[in-house]
DNA sequence: CTCCATTTTTAGGCGCATCTAAAAATCCTG
DNA sequence: CAGGATTTTTAGATGCGCCTAAAAATGGAG
């Protein structure tokens, strides 16, 4: 709110409409039907955003957001999709009617709301409707990268990549079960593991069924 | 938001100030201050209140929430409390970290978001602080006024006042825990319960600690 | 390469919420 | 109850984000 949610609606909208496009420069005209406003509206909040340092304006063919600006942006997306997580998953929303609250919810200025809310949803990667999440430093959480399996949402095929302070006994009850360092592990295979091992099992998101090699 | 922020700051301060005090007539003065604008603003914003139907204003003594304005009022106040509740419970923020935030989150415009949040908390009767949480329809949770056991948050003194959908052998497992009619239950009490019967069980808050009589 | 159609920006206004300064009403004191 | 001190409202201006209409730049067709 404080930032003004107009500005963060032209920066999202630059960023949707960017990274979506060959060329990276975005016209004025495309912003202003995504956003809803005339033309002339947009090219005068270009103008702040460009003294903000948060965008270029190469005037009478576009705008294009700067390194600071884009990582504005992803923080916004960031936000959005934490929300629309937060509204499906946890308040029992259908995911398509959680858009126009994530985008009030996503204003919301507060960096402690947004990390609690994460380490409430369990750091999701992506959203409800499967689009990933930025993490707060604005970067993605790469295909294959390694996480804890209790924070791995939503529940997807992932692979064993190490395990956390286990002791002989855990180490030896996971191999009965099947499990070691390479094994691949199905979302109805996780949901009967032992609660505790979740926290130990470290994981990343795999296609590999595990029956190759 | 839709509705304009600054337009429900005005009125929850007039709510806030109004209550708090004997004579019913607020002075712009204190509603500037409360709010941290100058007096004219408040004029200037009372008289849109007013226009609305929201609130009376009467020249150089003071404005006062219409029944309309009041019933705005307090479905503010219950979202603000609402979201503190979820900050605090769900979140783990501390009391006194909230207040900015909920500021913010109440300004969210979704019936439905509201009415889930508040299921979702377990219907609660009073916020992190101790307010009460007034209901959708504008009036408090009476002292007195009974709910299921599952519902009553926070924990408090309680006593049963009727039991719901009971078996005999259920009915007969609660009288050997020395739970009847009239009883009265402590939140460490509840808290050793099954939890089947925190469905069950009918209560209201009360001071009464059942020895008497 | 010129000229016209299209896109984009500039110019000039409007509504909202705020401000300061000045005018008006109230209230308090003698 | 008169007059000055205080409170409150009115008047007039500012910043922000939006608009429409007009001017300027681009770019494509002949």
């Amino acid at each position: 709110m404080s930032k003004s949610t107009q500005r963060e609606d032209h920066l999202k909208a630059l960023y949707a409409l960017g990274e979506s496009q060959p060329s990276s420069w975005v016209s004025t005209t495309q912003m202003a039907s995504h956003l809803g406003v005339k033309p002339p509206s947009v090219t005068a909040m270009v103008q702040v955003l460009a003294e903000l340092g948060w965008a270029e304006h190469r005037p009478y063919h576009g705008a294009r957001l700067t390194p600071t600006g884009r990582k504005l942006a992803l923080s916004l997306v960031r936000k959005h999709r934490l929300w629309e997580t937060f509204l499906v998953d946890r308040l029992g929303f259908g995911w398509e009617e959680v858009h126009d609250i994530a985008e009030q919810l996503e204003h919301v200025d507060s960096v402690a709301l947004v990390e609690r809310l994460d380490a409430y949803l369990g750091h999701p990667q992506t959203d409800p409707h499967g689009d990933p999440i930025p993490k707060a430093d604005g970067t993605f959480h790469p295909e294959g990268e390694v996480c804890v399996l209790a924070e791995l949402n939503p529940l997807v095929r992932c692979e064993v990549k190490a395990v956390r302070e286990g002791s002989d006994a855990t180490l030896s009850a996971m191999s009965a079960k099947g499990i070691a360092l390479g094994s691949v592990l199905t979302p109805t295979q996780i949901e009967t593991l032992p609660a505790a091992w979740l926290d130990q099992l470290m994981v990343c998101k795999t296609m590999d069924d595990g029956s190759a090699d």
